[in-house]
DNA sequence: CAGTGGTCTAGACCACAAG
DNA sequence: TTGTGGTCTAGACCACTGG
């Protein structure tokens, strides 16, 4: 445990935390303004508010201008998952990465796909279907589509020695997305690929990622039986 | 897309994205200490010094003393999982909800959780089991212990009309926690309780929860079928 | 050692929203 | 209207760590 001094964010912090955790300040209550903490404090009021946004941000406070600052009624559970890339995922768990690119072919949208992700008719899409290995043994099975018209360079990239998941983050650095996280039976094509029965359980990632308003690339993600995504709050 | 002032942290935050994503400044790039970037926007240190934390905290900059600000090499993608109180999670997807307190009794550890949780073999254990449901229909079972040594409290609630998720979520405001999500087929009783076939692929989360070095609760949740946990980058 | 980020201060002005 | 949080500033000192 680490201590703070009280006059350091992170010890007001600490400070705020115990007396809702004593029940001195009950979910709900309004709690003292920044200026009359930074007097209890006998610190600058941007060092309380520096520990208040903290809190705030991790949904134990609740602040609005002018109202006050409350213990947060429903403190929200947020945990932040660090997706890795499945290469730095496989050699976490103890295996040398490898990968198949089992598939790779261009195709114009759907009229699903147009619809579900705004596409224009015209435009290309590759289709990428790759099985990755953790010590050669199957670890995920991956089907994924990429929007040329957003990133056209990737044609030129040789995706069977890096996978079409790592050049993406390299090469288009920040972007907004989406996740689900499921559970589906493994259908035979896929029970053959992650060599396991058909029917078993498989964790499974949906990610859509977008640059502005066009996506980019939507990918579906199962993982061989025995998989868990592991978070620490 | 809202426009920030360049002498507004914000402001600062897109501007180093916009670089970042023009490959001004590529992957690995040492890019200019807070002083010159303060001299280039015109503004103080601290305006700099925010923005680049907040990107540091996403994951996009690493940040050293001495050593500078450098563009992630691996751009981590975080996903910020918000987790619920099931009772919101379950209303959230439409439904109204209930549940059914299945069991409930006090036993002291197995020598398998004891060395697992640390947990002295002399300390009472509460262990629940709840069916969850939304418009009647199984939502998901629930598996749990609560530590009495931690929140001998509990005892005195009325489980049948709170869930122990949030009468602990009230009392116990702050804690450290670990998350596991994987996917796990349905067991014969698991698959009454849900309404669904043996063997089904269910979403599972497991949860343990901390009060410093003591164990609160360990739960396993499996959800009904079709259940998928959405997070936003 | 010296340069970088991490933090604190005292003061100021602004934006928002409750009464 | 007015009290609250949100942010910016200019300056200062500290903590860490690379060279």
């Amino acid at each position: 445990m680490t201590i703070y001094d009280t006059n350091s964010w992170q010890g007001i912090k600490s400070e705020v935390i115990r007396r809702i955790n004593d029940r001195q300040w009950q979910p709900g209550d309004l709690i003292p303004s920044e200026v009359e903490l930074s007097e209890q404090f006998g610190c600058a009021r941007a060092t309380v508010n520096r520990a208040l946004q903290d809190l705030a941000d991790a949904g134990v406070l609740d602040r609005r201008r002018k109202a006050g600052t409350r213990v947060a009624l429903n403190p929200v559970r947020k945990a932040t998952l660090e997706i890795p890339v499945i290469r730095k995922d496989a050699e976490a768990r103890g295996g040398t990465y490898s990968f198949d690119l089992l598939s790779q072919q261009e195709f114009t949208p759907s009229a699903n796909l147009q619809n579900k992700y705004r596409l224009d008719p015209n435009i290309s899409l590759v289709g990428l279907y790759t099985l990755h290995r953790a010590n050669l043994k199957p670890f995920a099975y991956e089907e994924r589509w990429i929007n040329l018209a957003v990133v056209p360079e990737i044609t030129q990239a040789d995706l069977t020695s890096i996978s079409a998941n790592e050049w993406l983050v390299n090469h288009t650095p920040l972007s907004r997305g989406e996740f689900g996280f499921s559970a589906t039976n493994a259908t035979k094509p896929e029970a053959l690929l992650l060599q396991c029965d058909e029917g078993a359980a498989l964790f499974t990632v949906n990610r859509v990622t977008w640059s502005g308003e066009a996506p980019i690339t939507a990918v579906r993600l199962v993982y061989a039986p025995g998989y868990s995504m592991v978070s620490i709050v």
